[in-house]
DNA sequence: CACGAACCTGAACTCTTTCTGAAAATCCGG
DNA sequence: CCGGATTTTCAGAAAGAGTTCAGGTTCGTG
């Protein structure tokens, strides 16, 4: 269970850190917010610990920067006692949780082990190709660009067909077994159909045709 | 707001349980270790209230088994008073927080909110998203523009859901879950009737429907 | 180059889901 | 038991998604 642990004080870093192995975490230690904000992006964490204070930066800006580079794990920030404020601009800087010092491990760990159960139901899976990003949850299509459209329930099931492996050709009679059960069988014609909905939002380039063998969802673009 | 509660003792349970819906909760009463395990782990709670006295088993192994199967809800365990053991073995078996026997509803009430904001991340006792904040306490809704709506106890638990996690699509199953317990069951289009209504308070752009998807709160305006 | 097959296109049609207003049923305090 | 507030149901209207159709276009092959 890996963890990065966010806190520019040496000696209470490593003491943490230390308690928090023995409860069954691997810990990271960044000593810096330049540090944290690489390391965050880069490696895969279960959860992060982070201290507001920090000597090269807020700690919300790079909690902000995380969120906005979707870095998805929950974080626990540190505050210090009885500062109101940075809890409510930690929570809505997309924390979790946050612990007032001086706190008592146990009660870190508890917490820590919360938000790590709680973030497991709600990990955002999205299907990332070239500038098009299909969000799972939402049923929508996210571009680069920054339009935001809404599939129906065909359209999404045929598109995720398609980008979830791109460059690879689906042949017709796959993607209807795809979409429709052993009941239902409309008109071939009615992927046609769909795949110029889909070409109108993805633009026409986006989704190659293989004439007489398929379809594909173009990775080069 | 769906709540199991788990106490042998019938009359104590239906009292407590016709009280925590006045509160606003949707309450499902389970009166054996047995009950309480199949259900927590079914349903959908977004909180347990857990008397650790039961005919056939120890509380405990029912809350140890739910965690031990991802059943991530906050539990809140009644002991008999001054059972000093059993808070704590209760607090390691995963409870969130616990309360001695006798105790008045109003601190249940208060402890349960309290418990299932924390589970949520939460500080405040109100919900704010964009122009709209939701009052628990009072059960009211506040609009930038200075107005206050106050909402009857079903407006309130669908509003609520919603504005829980703005941008998210519930289900209308998932909806009337929230809403009823397992004896209720509605006709669904009393979900499409309250949306109506909501939307009558916060404007129809405020919540979308997504066609055979669901509906969600648009925190985008 | 001509032909057929495969594919594209826009609009029309059907069917399901949702919206809507009002009426009926239920709950609750007095 | 009554009256107001709230919850629930109902049925017709509206909107939207899914599907089909009738041409038009492109491509590959003989």
């Amino acid at each position: 269970m890996r963890l990065l642990l966010v806190e520019d004080d040496q000696l209470l870093a490593e003491g943490l850190s230390s308690q928090l192995e023995k409860a069954g975490f691997s810990v990271d230690i960044a000593h810096t917010a330049k540090e944290a904000g690489v390391l965050g992006e880069q490696e895969d964490y279960k959860a992060g610990v982070l201290d507001l204070g920090l000597p090269d930066g807020n700690g919300l800006d790079v909690l902000r920067r995380w969120r906005a580079n979707k870095v998805a794990f929950p974080v626990l920030i540190l505050t210090a006692r009885g500062d109101w404020q940075d809890k409510v601009n930690g929570l809505k800087a997309g924390a979790d949780d946050y612990l007032a010092k001086p706190f008592q491990t146990e009660e870190l760990i508890a917490r820590l082990n919360a938000i790590m159960r709680r973030s497991e139901g709600r990990v955002h899976s999205t299907v990332k190709v070239g500038r098009f990003e299909l969000d799972e949850n939402r049923q929508c299509l996210q571009i680069e660009d920054g339009t935001e459209h809404s599939l129906t329930g065909t359209e999404f099931r045929l598109l995720r067909c398609l980008m979830g492996r791109p460059g690879h050709i689906f042949s017709k009679e796959q993607l209807m077994e795809q979409l429709y059960n052993l009941n239902e069988s409309p008109n071939e014609n009615i992927i046609e159909a769909y795949i110029r909905r889909l070409r109108k939002l993805v633009g026409a380039e986006t989704i190659a045709t293989r004439r007489g063998q398929g379809y594909l969802f173009n990775d080069t673009v």
